[in-house]
DNA sequence: TGCACATGCAAAAAAAAGTTAGCACATGCC
DNA sequence: GGCATGTGCTAACTTTTTTTTGCATGTGCA
């Protein structure tokens, strides 16, 4: 019964497209096995806040993670992400199916 | 039985960088309801042939379409392409295996 | 021969995405 | 106060992707 949405092709270009790069997918799968803040996902990912931030903006315009703001016991305000739930099936009939819910292409939507 | 070989990380990323674009997405769709050759599909699809042909590059590289040559009745040599099958599931899990197989991020490999 | 339609390729221009570098602000603690 | 750690932002580059433009080749047929 628990179904997903079927996502309308242009939230499906989106997805895809935030999915299709290295340091997001690496952002999920630490992510996915455990929940931290940006400075420590940055540390140990081995990549800088501020280029992690820009991933983490996409996953989260994307709909893919969720951040929440937690205070440490010692203060300091941490920003905590984690990933969303979501299963997309990926297949010809579905890109069939999702296209039709595409924007036209009126020369100028990227 | 029939199951889909869980593709690398890297795979995945290029896959799923392929599909992330409405012109393709569009390609596979119309395709998946008929088959064509490049100038019809061009057509239908209201795009230029040079550009159809980037695309349809694209698509072929991920192994999401193929391509055969027919000639038809008047001698014209065509090239006729269908979509091949493929079921990608996506889901925080599969990401979290898939990233394991990506290539590590040497600074300079995209 | 000249037109219509099929194919191909690639340089150049335009647009989008990714990355770096630098600065700002807050808190706790020695 | 000065240092370490947390947050945020953005302007300026660099790199990649997308799109356009133009030219080349081949066939059949009026």
């Amino acid at each position: 019964m628990t179904e997903e949405p079927e996502p309308t092709g242009d939230e499906l270009v989106r997805v895809l497209a935030t999915l299709s790069n290295p340091h997001r997918l690496r952002v999920i799968a630490a992510l996915s096995r455990e929940s931290t803040y940006v400075s420590e996902l940055a540390r140990s990912l081995g990549i800088s806040r501020a280029l992690l931030q820009v991933h983490l903006r996409k996953l989260e315009a994307a709909g893919l993670v969720s951040a929440r703001l937690e205070v440490s016991e010692d203060g300091k305000a941490m920003k905590f992400y984690e990933v969303n739930r979501f299963a997309i099936r990926l297949t010809p009939e579905a890109i069939e199916a999702a296209e039709r819910t595409l924007t036209p292409d009126t020369k100028g939507n990227t």
